[in-house]
DNA sequence: GCCAACGTTGGC
DNA sequence: GCCAACGTTGGC
């Protein structure tokens, strides 16, 4: 088992609107970064992710959800009409991934990347080490530091 | 809105 | 295969 951050915009996909969506969860789609996807690909049903906000007036991790599907192709990348469309995808030969993640709680109040960037323990967490990666790895570690705090 | 960081593309 | 040009992410 394995713990990710994944980053969203709020303005497009919220924690608000993942916890909508209930049980049975929300495609984790539109990833178009072959580092972010390669996690995507990692990801097992019963992972624990972070869900992050981010280009918002208070970027930082605001609750947890659960991966519920194993990876498969991302229709997205097929899909002409999409905003995710992949002209070099085809059915045969789909470069990007998709996984099921539902909700499963808010975190108390938003845990900021000024706080995150504070704590030393996390001083070599993904997604502090690099810049514009959307999915990203979690140690068990790190998550007991970010729950405790 | 600016711009640093960094990924991707394409000419050579 | 190199690398300049370009595009995108995301904090500020």
């Amino acid at each position: 088992m394995a713990n990710w951050l994944l980053k969203t915009e709020p303005d497009v996909f919220s924690i608000d609107d993942l916890a909508a969506a209930g049980k049975q969860g929300e495609p984790w789609n539109g990833i178009r970064n072959y580092q972010a996807r390669n996690f995507l690909r990692d990801m097992t049903p019963g992972d624990r992710v972070l869900i992050y906000h981010s280009s918002c007036a208070e970027p930082g991790i605001v609750g947890e959800g659960e991966v519920i599907s194993a990876p498969a192709p991302d229709p997205d990348a097929l899909n002409p009409e999409s905003p995710y469309y992949d002209p070099k995808s085809s059915a045969d030969n789909n470069r990007w991934s998709v996984v099921q993640v539902r909700y499963i709680r808010h975190w108390p109040g938003v845990l900021s990347l000024k706080t995150l960037k504070a704590m030393p323990e996390l001083e070599n967490m993904a997604l502090l080490r690099q810049a514009r990666l959307s999915v990203s790895p979690v140690t068990d570690a790190e998550w007991q530091h970010l729950e405790q705090r």
